[in-house]
DNA sequence: TTCTGTCTACGAAAGTTTTCGTTGACAATC
DNA sequence: GATTGTCAACGAAAACTTTCGTAGACAGAA
């Protein structure tokens, strides 16, 4: 099939909504995004019907009022989206931009230490090639 | 004024080559990106115009090939992109995207051990080089 | 000077994304 | 069974991005 893009912008404010709320209708997601972003029903629901055509969301229609959910999971597209940006702008270097992101908002201790577990996993674990660039 | 917008994807790519080679002539630029991409000569010129109207690139036109040089530090734009996609697909969480970045493609050891330095220097206090955010 | 190759500038076309007006279906209430 | 409110569907407009054809300027070689 097709090689399945990354979602537009619109489209991430979509299943961003989607991942934190559950399965939706498509007023629940407008209620929410309207709230923040001041979007239109109809575009909402507009968007939804591309989604869904695309891949992104599944939609559920045995009531009236269709049921969207994300058909990715949010670590799956958290993923590719994270992938994309490090190929485009870091020349494929996981550690730069990391550091970035570190360096912009400092995560919590917990998270540090969640952090740093993955580290020492990474360590171990060695992934197939270690960079020789 | 402008409340800076993100290059877009087409203006990131260049971005990207400005970054690795330096002040270029369209004709560098080009000659990088064709290869890579197979872009056309004017489209890279345009680009470059409209790049510089929109101040992501300065040119020099001392020359009669002008030279473009990107207007913000490599850095500094990586930090904007990666704040973005923060906000727009980790509801916020740094760590949560750190995460997914080294699940992807772990770092080299000599990259582990930099994460490691600036995760100490986070645990110990504020932002490292006085963010001002 | 004239010719040739390289350059910038401009503008329009093609492609994509985002928005929204309008329509018809349906269900609950009167 | 008419009225009212909510819904999905559709299509087209608006906005934005990307591409490229064409034109005119300029410099060096013949």
């Amino acid at each position: 099939m097709s090689p399945k893009p990354l979602p537009t912008d619109a489209e991430l404010s979509i299943l961003a909504v989607l991942w934190r709320r559950g399965p939706s209708t498509v007023r629940d997601v407008w209620a929410d995004l309207n709230e923040r972003e001041g979007t239109g029903y109809t575009t909402v629901l507009k968007l939804l019907q591309i989604m869904t055509q695309k891949g992104f969301v599944k939609r559920d229609e045995a009531q009236r009022a269709h049921v969207y959910k994300a058909a990715a999971g949010e670590e799956q597209t958290q993923k590719k989206l994270v992938g994309d940006l490090m190929s485009r702008a870091f020349n494929g270097s996981a550690s730069t931009l990391v550091m970035r992101a570190l360096s912009i908002k400092p995560a919590s201790e917990e998270e540090l230490r969640q952090i740093r577990a993955l580290l020492d996993a990474a360590e171990k674990g060695g992934a197939p090639g270690g960079n020789t660039t």
